[in-house]
DNA sequence: CGCCGCATGTAAGAGGTTACATGATTCG
DNA sequence: CGAATCATGTAACCTCTTACATGCGGCG
């Protein structure tokens, strides 16, 4: 059987079905909640790729009746070959990320940028950074409290790490160019 | 006059044309240069974007003839209208980054993962954390070498120093996680 | 009354990549 | 001889966003 190509958003989504069933509504909350600060998703992209998976025998549905007047759920469940794909994606290595970055494209291009312009915007990387290291460190107090934490919590522990230690030193960066940038202006 | 709607690319274009005239293939090479450690460009969206730009006057082109049997190049200036579009572009705040951390999604999903494969793609990772790090700390060094600097490079020591920085952080989060996964193969 | 939360979806389009085509020269 | 460099471009395709549509119930 040839291995049907299956894209990041595809795998987010066969990912967070192979921890248990889940509607597309659920997946949206679980990407912005437990993944946030690393990847990202939309509505308009996580049903038709539900529609795709299931077309592919990858994962099934289940029609759930809403209660108290709540519409209508699908419940999605991955199935033995969406298992199979998931492994399989692991096995191959992840593609690398080509960079994109507007805030560093603005200050290589800092000399057409009218005055102010450069302060503002990396003041409020700034303030972004430092918003998230917050909300980041109550999420690693909370894994740390937790009495008996599941299996993959080292997992978690991971990316969590990764992230207050990115914004850390990004916060860091910003105050650093927000002083070099004041120089300039006098 | 309508403000047209230039998307990323266009102007990193017109910023690259600000500085002084270039063909499509010219602002490739700068993009891989330069710029290559928070941007990228692929020439077959560079081409279309070239034209578009011009479509809307906002740049100009001229054909040179090729020197020693090389092909005709099309060398493109920006225009006063390009200009005032490049400002603007700078007046409005940068659009949100959203993360899409691929690396990050195999770890927060690491349970499904067949053993071996979280360890390759975090020593890789570290990897090219290094290389770029190695890289970029020649261009901190050319800078600082330089005996009469452009009015600009100080816009340019601010995206590499966060480059180094970012990259050093990480390249010492891959080499702990590197160590915590290994202890789980255990 | 209007908005928010719940829940699913579609259509249009923007943005971007990949693969290919062309053709001359230079280099190993 | 084959490959790389220079140089431009197109066509097909994929991915993803935005905006919209629908409809019920609870809340202030």
């Amino acid at each position: 059987v040839a291995t049907t190509r299956v894209n990041p958003t595809e795998f987010a989504i066969l990912g967070l079905l192979a921890e248990s069933p889940r509607s597309g509504y659920d997946i949206k909350l679980e990407v912005e909640g437990r993944l946030k600060h690393f990847w990202h998703e939309s509505f308009g992209h996580i049903y038709p790729m539900l529609q795709r998976l299931q077309r592919r025998r990858l994962i099934s549905v289940r029609a759930v009746a809403g209660t108290r007047g709540r519409p209508e759920r699908k419940v999605y469940s991955i199935t033995a070959a969406g298992r199979r794909a998931l492994t399989a994606w692991f096995s191959e290595p992840p593609a690398a990320s080509r960079p994109r970055n507007e805030l560093l494209l603005r200050l290589f291009l800092g000399k057409y940028a009218p005055p102010g312009m450069l302060i503002r915007d990396v003041r409020a990387y700034g303030a972004m950074m430092h918003g998230a290291l917050e909300r980041l460190r109550e999420v690693e107090a909370r894994l740390a409290a937790d009495p008996n934490p599941p299996r993959d919590a080292v997992f978690w522990r991971l990316t969590v790490s990764f992230g207050t230690q990115l914004y850390e030193t990004l916060a860091e960066w910003s105050e650093m160019a927000d002083r070099e940038l004041r120089r300039l202006e006098d």
